[in-house]
DNA sequence: TATGAATGAGGTTTCATTCAT
DNA sequence: AATGAATGAAACCTCATTCAT
């Protein structure tokens, strides 16, 4: 996790220790409990254990944090992605590695809410706001695309790997609203249920 | 369709050429663009060419519109995948009955809008108004429950049908997102599709 | 009480078996029950059994009602206190007439919720309608005054009448809040304790 | 009056040069006039100089304001009550006293407008706030209970004491709808006056 | 006369944001 | 940086009143 500490040195995410950092977990954590529009500024600022007013000494507007909430997501989510995408060997691996990271994203303790977020509270971003977003999501996405294509050369995963990746995409984030990480099923083998879903498109039943 | 009309008297459905079924349509597609916080009780008045004040006369409060625009759906969801399921014939063809028509709820142009709210607004339902919809939602899922089942004991699906069920609920939901009606991917092709990443799981790649 | 249906014939007060008189009836008992502002014309109209639209064929508006619950009560309640007092015989038995009416408007199950209309939302007319209707009450006052000088004259009170009124006046009302009819103590026995308080006045202790 | 001061930093009462105390100044200055349903949160905001919004600053809704207005008066007029009786010597003049308080707190300047409203707009409270008022009223009126009693023992007034106190409640309750403070007719000597009608009762004409 | 849907002004309340301290 | 009182626009909702049927 090296990149962690140098994505922090350079400003793109913030550390978690700091006040602002702490603003944006909370904050997530919120928006994913309540949704964005109900969750107030003084929600956020007593959860911080700071007054409402103070908050606009970290962000300009309360979008603004949202917007940090977001980008922030993903500029961790491209790291984690790459490098668990590298530390994979062959096809088959990287695209286990693509669904596990996701799978891991979108339930795992320390990020659920924020790719929780991600997903549900996009609408609530002003369209500038948003397009500024969508570079990343695009470079996320070209991880995906390019693993992808790589199992599909291979013969692994067969049709249109645009399609592939959205029903895996829609299928991994599903989970957020079923999947229990204390229950029996792994997240492993969620996993490894959810690659055979990728590799048996079209194979037939 | 002829349930349609007897849904209608039964007074389950409201008859959507009513004010209070324009009401409806219109508040939907407003939820689904906007989300159920964003759009104002003003907004739903003037697209449906009525004063705000109106709208309490059909509803009493802003919640009951949502309410309503959720069970009204599900009633019709229910009986339309009730007849598609009993048009078919044969295991596999009852489950892709299923998925053609969730897939065509969340696309289709006149339900995309209610099956979107559906999905994405169930936290803005008060906890009471949650326990009223609950009804429906079970009813609506034991349906595919039945026909899952039916395919696991012909050897169609492996592994658990709960599962299987949450995956392909999770790919279905999110075409909203991507798919375009009116694209070279067909909506029987996408169903097709999706019917064989439902086959697959765990038969390897 | 014969007066009572010359009144009607005269049209200054309503037959209590026509619409117009339940509305009348029914308004006095919501009006003392929640207050005239928290009434709607709704509550009224539901407890008549009528639409709320249909209340305005029968008043101009919400507050005529309520001047006209006042203004039939005082019609009625001079016409019953004038009978009182022509009833009874010298000016101890006049006073105690006087007392023992005024008790009974307050406290009598037919009279208690116009009574109480007319001391407690006398600031919900407009100042028209509390000129209208003063009229009435200064004849009504009249009669007391009459009696209460005759008493005096016979030395039966002492002091200012005008203040002997006003503070009997004040503990009458009042029984309103404390009053039970089916108590311990009968109206009558009430009667002649405030008869005591009247005449007691700078009688010293 | 220097238990004042003391109510003050106890919290019982708010400083009323304070934005709060003002608030409840000028609030109940405006309920006494146009009652409560018929003053707009606006009435009260535009009263004090302040946007109506800030009003939910200090208080959390418009009937928490008249909760206040009228327990902060309780908690004075209890401490100035006791004060008075505890000044006086003799059971006579325990009672003058709690008369001559009771007056002054009717009619009195400064406490006419809060006193009028613990009278008349008790009904606007809901349920659960008249309940944690009435506390307040409780110790209110056993200090009168307790003065009555010793008068009563005395042989000063005759009669149920609890009557005796309603009967005397009216009378002075009333004295806001017609005294001028600047008349002929002094506080003092409407107190006499009034004294003298609580110690004749029973004792005849 | 009665209906009941519609009106629209106005009510209380919320809340992101500002700013003097 | 932090405070917290104040802002003021805008939200949901109420309700007396109107009017076509």
């Amino acid at each position: 996790m090296e990149y962690l500490e140098s994505l922090i040195e350079e400003g793109q995410i913030t550390d978690p220790s700091s006040p602002r950092g702490k603003l944006l977990d909370c904050a997530a954590r919120l928006f994913r409990q309540k949704g964005y529009e109900r969750t107030t500024v003084r929600d956020i600022a007593s959860a911080v254990g700071i007054q409402s007013g103070s908050i606009f000494h970290h962000f300009p507007s309360k979008e603004d944090i949202l917007k940090a909430v977001m980008s922030e997501a993903l500029v961790y989510f491209i790291e984690e992605l790459r490098a668990a995408i590298e530390a994979a060997e062959g096809p088959e691996d990287k695209l286990l590695a693509c669904i596990r990271s996701e799978l891991q994203f979108t339930v795992g303790d320390d990020t659920v809410a924020v790719m929780s977020v991600l997903i549900t509270e996009w609408r609530c971003l002003s369209e500038t706001h948003q397009k500024d977003i969508l570079g990343y999501r695009a470079a996320y996405e070209q991880l995906w695309a390019d693993v992808l294509e790589g199992a599909k050369k291979e013969g692994l995963v067969a049709g249109d790997v645009f399609i592939v990746r959205r029903l895996l995409a829609g299928a991994i984030h599903w989970t957020t609203t079923w999947f229990q990480p204390d229950g029996e099923l792994s997240l492993d083998d969620l996993a490894l249920e959810t690659l055979h879903l990728a590799c048996s498109a079209r194979s037939g039943c």
